[in-house]
DNA sequence: CGTATCGTTGACTCTCGTCAATGGCAGTGG
DNA sequence: CCACTGCCATTGACGAGAGTCAACGATACG
């Protein structure tokens, strides 16, 4: 099913209820597709929906009057835009599909019974919008304090086990949709430069370009060229003490 | 009182009744007081604490092996701290007290309830935490596409709006407790650089150095120079719909 | 068959990092 | 009271990394 990514992660959690993936399962029933190149959000729009991307890439980004554009993040399968978008106004970035894309969205408004009546599912989707904070701490490192050759390879590497863990199997994680002006506009630096980046990795066989797709060719280059710390992907279990809360505030059959 | 800042920004939400803000009275009962340096959070630990600033200036950072450091972003009153511990097993970055700290900490677990019984509360907190993802987009595009000196310029803009925005007062938000190093570390630049960076703003007569502080003496000029668009600090409107919601969820006397 | 996007390369320039040295200032312990 | 140490700020010199400009080939698309 198209659902598959965010269900195994979630799954792989080991912590919720089988009334919370039905809890789940309605929330996400309303699906949608969009094509290459949508908007999902418009900068400055209102906001009052919240996705869940179930296939495809998308990436959030910003533009500026001088024709700039910053690229903050990739959204991958399982992620969620807009989880308290509630309480926003309106969006400071947009949204873009970068490949066909299927999702699922519901009014923002859907969660508050949600994290009323069902602790654990709330707090498990909490736990996925946090994951986006340590992403872009990782983003924000790349760019900050690494050289440009590295900030790429890291770059790829990230995404290829992003992909892995949500289920992608490894010929398919190793077939990325970024052009390298896209490339560029992520890891803050020009078009030229990043294909000078690249094509220092193609010449060291770890990766090549063809078809507007970046391929991963040796993985284990990348990780080392990129000083690739896995830490802050691993996955964690649950601690305890959060299954006892949960436990002792479980609402039983209000959850669905 | 201490909790000036961040009663002084949930109510300019004018969202709150008064039984919520009992409620947050009392999630905040437990005070305590850090000296600068002290670590908040240690890379590494587990969380189970939710912290918020009272008073004072925090940042969160990363030590690598080699020596270099990432500083993400500094944490002002009313700032929160591991909002979502709760399903973290571990932290992936310090945070440590740049001043003298007074902080108010509560389990997180105790989440779980307020956000069952007090909607509002509940958004309003997760409002909080949300905003921090607009300052690491911010920091993103500051690192990643523009210039050293603008890159300063446009931190210490930021920094000055919002500390007026918690309540300090305009003489005391022009004091920023930062040393040069500590830029550097911020800005992705070298500390040499950083000095170039700085001076050249010292000589512009837009601020200045002493006693291991920045004082900004001409934010306008520094706005300018730093290309800063307020847009994403602005405080916005809740949107009539969430008060809606908020309303249609209420359970009155639960929430205290 | 034109047009647009993508990828590639060379040449030139300049921002920025590195290395090195210095001065000021505060704390600390003899 | 004064060496001693450490942190902070500052500056010059040099070189490397990265941006800019410009041009061109390849491929996809209508």
């Amino acid at each position: 099913m198209s659902e598959t990514a965010l269900h195994h992660e979630l799954s792989r959690l080991n912590f919720l209820a089988d009334d919370d993936f039905e809890m789940l399962d309605e929330l996400l029933s309303r699906r949608h597709t969009l094509a290459a190149g949508d908007l999902m959000v418009m900068d400055g729009d209102p906001m009052e929906q919240t996705t869940v991307v179930l296939d495809g890439w998308a990436f959030r980004f910003k533009d500026f009057p001088d024709g700039r554009r910053q690229i903050f993040n990739f959204l991958l399968p399982g992620d969620i835009v807009g989880m308290f978008a509630l309480m926003f106004g309106n969006a400071r970035c947009g949204v873009e599909a970068l490949t066909a894309l299927e999702v699922a969205a519901f009014p923002s408004a859907r969660l508050v019974p949600v994290f009323q009546n069902c602790p654990r599912l709330a707090l498990a989707l909490s736990w996925l919008a946090g994951q986006d904070e340590r992403l872009l701490h990782e983003q924000i490192t790349r760019v900050g304090s690494r050289a440009a050759t590295e900030r790429m390879a890291h770059l790829f590497i990230e995404l290829y086990l992003r992909l892995l863990r949500v289920g992608v199997d490894e010929e398919a994680a190793r077939r990325l949709p970024l052009t390298q002006v896209m490339l560029a506009e992520t890891l803050g630096m020009s078009h030229v430069h990043a294909n000078r980046c690249f094509r220092e990795l193609v010449r060291a066989g770890a990766a090549e370009a063809r078809n507007s797709h970046v391929w991963l060719l040796d993985p284990d280059f990348l990780a080392k060229r990129g000083g690739f710390d896995a830490g802050y992907l691993e996955q964690q279990e649950v601690p305890q003490r959060t299954r006892n809360v949960a436990a002792d505030h479980d609402v039983g059959s209000n959850c669905t």
